[in-house]
DNA sequence: CACCAGGGGGAAAGCGCTTTCCACCCGGCG
DNA sequence: CGCCGGGTGGAAAGCGCTTTCCCCCTGGTG
């Protein structure tokens, strides 16, 4: 990035113009240090600093001791309507409090994840708000944990939304709960057979849904050595490309569960292209209910999680919890059936090839 | 927000440490200055100041003359994914060249966007960029072409997406030629009547596709007094206020154009609600295509723009353009015709009422 | 009339870092 | 043997702002 030269107005200037000292510019500007500047000298300096276009350095600002107002956000990916969600509730938040936010876009890379986390800290962010989910991976974790810890050790607050196995401040959305409801739904609709379609299992949050649903699905007895694990990248590519295996291998799935919507997304387009008809030929559900999902056709089921509120609830952990508590936030998955599942056909048998 | 006590490790604690000055320790740890420190005491330093958790102060290091490698982005809202598609744009540039992206959401309020601008100019931001429509308002002009100005004149950059009336680098999408285009599109179908669901005209984006769209009604001969004007928020629940309000008015349009995606959305939610079908009682075209329309049942006719590439765009732009110059690139808009338009059935009348 | 309280302003000390400008130590050269 | 220049480390001057002291002036009080 180019470095800005100087040439700025600045708040001597402002107090040289006006005839004052720096101090009492600084005063009469921000109304600080519990100190008052009289009326018409204020006025005075109030008018002189518009007049010269004075706009204060929030860095010298922030060095020489005020607040920094600031909080940073890490998503894997903003175009993503989950993160987008998220993001939403945490710079609602934030705005209430005067915050402005400050979005890291990992891509999914714990190397990434780690350097914005640095980042925040170097810019010493009020709170620092973990998004996406955590990954599993011990190094990353510990690496993660330091970071963290050493934040909210020097002041700084910060909360992760999804299981992160980590001493703060956590919104836990259901994700083995919702999962284990969809598959006792797809269960009880008759579904014996399963695929599904899982982001990369170093994703904490991947691996909880899985697990949910085949604990379910082994709860109501049915053989787990039958459900077909379709492991591709947590997105709409992936999603596509499970569908594509799910083809290739010529399942005889009568059920796909999706870890995310948006990589059921990449599925459905998949299926529909290969003329497998949801849900006659088989059922889809996904995960999260994004906006999207009640307007497609057929409309997909999925588990409800209000994100929004999660950001908002992960924002408010962020800056009200000192380092000594780590509470605990969970909001309810709520099963959501749709016209994307239905009992399975009697014939079940399909073929495979694309 | 909370104030940050001190308690941070500084580089003085580390060159005391480490038993050299902090000169010393600074050019161990930043390489700085095109000075070369000691192969082997930079070794003992960067180790000290990992072994201590040394986070430098991004502000002192910012206000001590390093770069800020920081880019400010205002949105109107992160969750519309017009917004979020262009800020992946946005932020995959910044990325590329080291800078963090702070996002300012405004919710379409033209104080809130000065005001974000403000406050990045006061983080000395190395650009600016401005993603949602401009206001069609003479004083929001001034304002913000003379904050505009001076961040450019102290050395930084900007850029605006759409249609802003401002001397700097501008990102324009072919607001009145993809709406025109879909004019003579509904009109070539044979539609006559059509009714217009636009967010307030105080959006210059508003405006010109409604008047890009009109002029094109009017160069094939259609009466615009025929066209129906539903003024309504640039939102969903503004799309389907309008469509309530067209359904109330028991209007006779067999064409409805919605000025973004969003409205039409939310408009499709209320026809379909009110047993309206879609293409067959009216046909409804939205703007921008951003991913969900091609998905919808019917598919929903639109204009597609490469909203990524310019938001791409934009960020180089910001930074790569000194105050003289304030280029202008154009993104062409392609009409996109699916399946929610279709010929005006031969009795169109429809009664009204909800 | 001397004294004191308090309002209003200024001087100056940092905040943590970068970056000149110096000082020093060596080896090499005339 | 005196000098010079390159390679290294340190001292110190800010960057722009806030904030603690400190000072002065005014006016009320004993």
């Amino acid at each position: 990035m180019r470095i800005r030269p100087g040439g700025q107005v600045t708040l001597a200037d402002v107090a040289r113009e006006s005839g004052v000292s720096p101090a009492t510019a600084s005063r009469a500007l921000h109304g600080g240090g519990g100190r008052v500047v009289g009326q018409d000298l204020r006025e005075r300096i109030v008018e002189v600093a518009r007049r010269l276009h004075y706009v204060p350095n929030a860095h010298a600002q922030a060095l020489a001791g005020g607040s920094t107002a600031t909080v940073g956000l890490v998503v894997h990916d903003i175009t993503d309507p989950y993160f987008a969600a998220i993001a939403r509730g945490v710079i609602a938040v934030a705005a209430e409090r005067g915050a402005l936010v400050t979005v890291g876009t990992t891509f999914r890379s714990m190397e990434r994840e780690l350097e914005f986390v640095r980042t925040f800290r170097a810019q010493r962010a009020d709170a620092i708000v973990l998004a996406g989910s955590g990954f599993e991976d011990a190094d990353y974790r510990a690496a993660m944990r330091e970071e963290l810890d050493h934040q909210r050790r020097t002041g700084g607050g910060c909360a992760v939304v999804s299981e992160h196995d980590l001493p703060v401040p956590t919104v836990l959305p259901g994700n083995r709960e919702g999962a284990a409801g969809l598959g006792r739904a797809l269960v009880a609709m008759g579904h014996r057979r399963f695929a599904v379609a899982g982001g990369p299992p170093c994703l904490t949050t991947v691996r909880h849904r899985i697990e949910g649903f085949l604990d379910a699905l082994a709860a109501c007895g049915v053989p787990l050595c039958d459900v077909e694990l379709l492991d591709h990248p947590f997105s709409e590519d992936g999603g596509r490309a499970a569908a594509r295996e799910l083809l290739d291998r010529g399942s005889r799935a009568t059920a796909l569960f999706c870890v995310s919507d948006v990589m059921a997304l990449g599925a459905l387009d998949v299926l529909a292209a290969a003329g497998v008809a949801v849900p006659d030929d088989l059922s889809v559900v996904g995960y999260n209910d994004v906006p999207m999902m009640r307007r497609l056709v057929p409309a997909v089921s999925t588990v409800r999680l209000d994100l929004e509120a999660m950001g908002r609830s992960a924002m408010e952990l962020a800056v009200d919890h000192g380092s000594a508590d780590a509470p605990v936030v969970r909001f309810p998955a709520e099963v959501v059936l749709r016209a994307s599942t239905a009992p399975p056909a009697a014939v079940p048998a399909r073929e495979g090839g694309r």
